[in-house]
DNA sequence: ATGAAAGCGCTAACAG
DNA sequence: CTGTTAGCGCTTTCAT
């Protein structure tokens, strides 16, 4: 085999074959393509030129005459969190069998990179776009904000909702969940709950079920055992949030909460560790709960108890609407366009005793 | 603001901006694109019309004319194994800060579906490819095969090493990983050692490794301790393979293996889980190793023992060489193409005494 | 500095 | 059934 180094393999169009194959392009394009009709004897010899060439159809101009790219762009924060990349998982494998691709976005929660990230996306001409969007209530003030989405592409936001768009969005019923959540280590007995976030909108929902529940049970919202820090400077994968956290919710022997609530799962490793750390015990000394339930939660001393999302359901929800919207563009989502899902409390042993009420 | 429904709002043209500054399209392009040079007062033309109009540049039409679309596919077996996610993860924020997307494509180890994502990602010309091959040694006999990889495009092999193929290759030395494992457990004691795998390329070295072990300290190789089905109809993130394949190597009391070495994250889990159903205690009953450490490794009781990747290695210099081939094309990687790092062995508790010899 | 025009590879009328 | 041809939106010579 002489290795014609330098010599980048020319890549053959469609005119290639043709020519190969003594027909015309637009010959080529019917068998190929598979609409319009051909002969038999030009099929054959069609397909023959295009399997001696190698022939691979340039897809970037077929995008460019069809308008469509089959290409779908999916927004999250971290791909390496369990929640997204099951999301992620899901929502491909519908797509690849209609014969789309997925171009993955990882924001870190950071509502500039988002915009950039629409930006190329846009450019790119998706044929939808799928959002778990980063950017802050305050940050959608901005008068341009209006023109960072494009209401003209098939949208779908998941996981959060974003105000003032009327986009269709997939979410779990965040409120409720930590509400419950809440709820559960109230009547087991505990009076002072910490709650462990990040300044992110699903999170504040949360923050709004717990203070709703603490009000309820007339106990007091204590915003010391609330701990809302930002997520940047964050590594992707790092547990040190978690951990800085619990350190800092359990520093005072005496204001210490006798239990703490980790908003999600890199949250929740994090608290671990850190309670292990200072070597107290789960429950006796402090009872976890944890958002996102995970594989390991009920092989841990204790098992953790879980506020548990249905992921499985948000993504299949979502990427249906998603490619409704997709193929039949004038599909209007009007009605029933927010579909909130609600979660489920995993109960384990990380709370105190199994109770069942 | 009035809702002009149904009528899908025109997407605006280099042209139409040209009209609305009152130049040629090449000057919109020339300011736009930041080539050539024009006019202070052309420019401020031109970038007050594109704003008009919220002017998105329609990236097709320019992949078309500049033949790279800035998009690399990254195929895996599964995003949700933290493995690939991190990997992913990575990649993707050194590729965004060039102006790269990045194509996430799961094969759940089916070499089908690999080739025909490969056939997906060449119609779509993606400027490069990243790879941990599904494809078995035997399916690599086929005539076709070497067809099936365009060596026109850039592209790096990660995690598993493709034969015959001229691709540089960045993975992890899974022969001296295994061996090392297996040879921990045997100077602890053990005897006779399960391993859990599946008939993934990469396992095969590391069931080599385990093997040479074995044999190097006078120990049979038993194919009764190999557990190396296939992966197929399990669902990702399904845990089920692994517990499955343990209950089978615990079986029988008498010829019970007293170790089980699992061969990665998801495999692990499922042997703990399937392990604690039984009622047996770790290490005391049965030891384990895992390939692969995890965040809750060292929480949960025993903390496990593993086999570590050095993924963000893996990753950084996989990246770093595809980008390379990328925007040098005639860069020859012969020499050092194939680059092999050495993995490290986390002693924890789950093989008994904490031994550090 | 700027405009006209060719052309990237393909699809889809349209005409035959 | 098949060939000719006109674009899709952009970049980029080549003139001017």
């Amino acid at each position: 085999m002489p290795r014609k180094s330098e010599q980048k393999s020319k890549e053959y169009t469609i005119k290639d074959v043709a020519e190969l194959a003594g027909v015309s392009t637009a010959t080529v394009g019917r068998v190929l393509g598979g609409y319009g009709s051909a002969s038999h004897e030009a099929t054959q010899a069609v397909r023959e030129a295009a399997n001696k060439l190698h022939y691979i159809p340039n897809g970037i101009a077929q995008s460019m005459k069809k308008k469509t790219t089959k290409s779908v762009g999916l927004i999250v924060a971290n791909i390496c969190n369990p929640y997204f990349s099951s999301i992620a998982r899901i929502v491909e494998s519908v797509l690849v069998k209609k014969g789309y691709n997925i171009i993955i976005c990882n924001t870190d929660e950071d509502g500039d990179r988002e915009i950039s990230y629409l930006k190329m996306l846009y450019e790119k001409r998706i044929d939808g776009l799928m959002i778990a969007s980063a950017l802050k209530e305050s940050e959608r003030k901005d008068s341009q904000f209006n023109m960072t989405y494009k209401e003209s592409i098939p949208t779908i936001i998941i996981d959060r909702e974003i105000s003032n768009l009327k986009f269709p969005t997939v979410a779990s019923d965040n409120f409720r969940g930590a509400y419950e959540a809440t709820s559960h280590l109230i009547k087991l007995g505990h009076k002072r709950i910490g709650i462990i976030g990040s300044t992110i909108s699903t999170f504040f929902r949360r923050v709004e079920g717990y203070r709703q529940a603490m009000l309820d049970h007339s106990l007091p919202f204590d915003t010391n055992l609330v701990f809302n820090k930002s997520y940047k400077n964050v590594k992707p994968g790092d547990v040190s949030e978690g951990i800085y956290a619990t350190k800092n919710l359990l520093k005072y022997r005496e204001y210490r909460p006798t239990a703490i609530f980790a908003l999600n799962n890199l949250l929740t490793t994090g608290v671990l560790i850190a309670v292990n750390d200072l070597g107290l015990k789960i429950p006796d000394d402090v009872a976890v709960i944890g958002w996102d339930d995970f594989d390991l939660a009920s092989l841990l001393n204790p098992p953790i108890t879980v506020v548990k999302q249905s992921t499985y359901n948000i993504a299949t929800i979502a990427i249906s609407r998603l490619l409704q919207q997709i193929e039949n563009p004038n599909t209007i989502l009007n009605e029933e366009k927010k579909v909130i899902l609600s979660t489920e409390l995993v109960i384990r042993g990380s709370c105190g005793s199994n109770v069942t009420y």
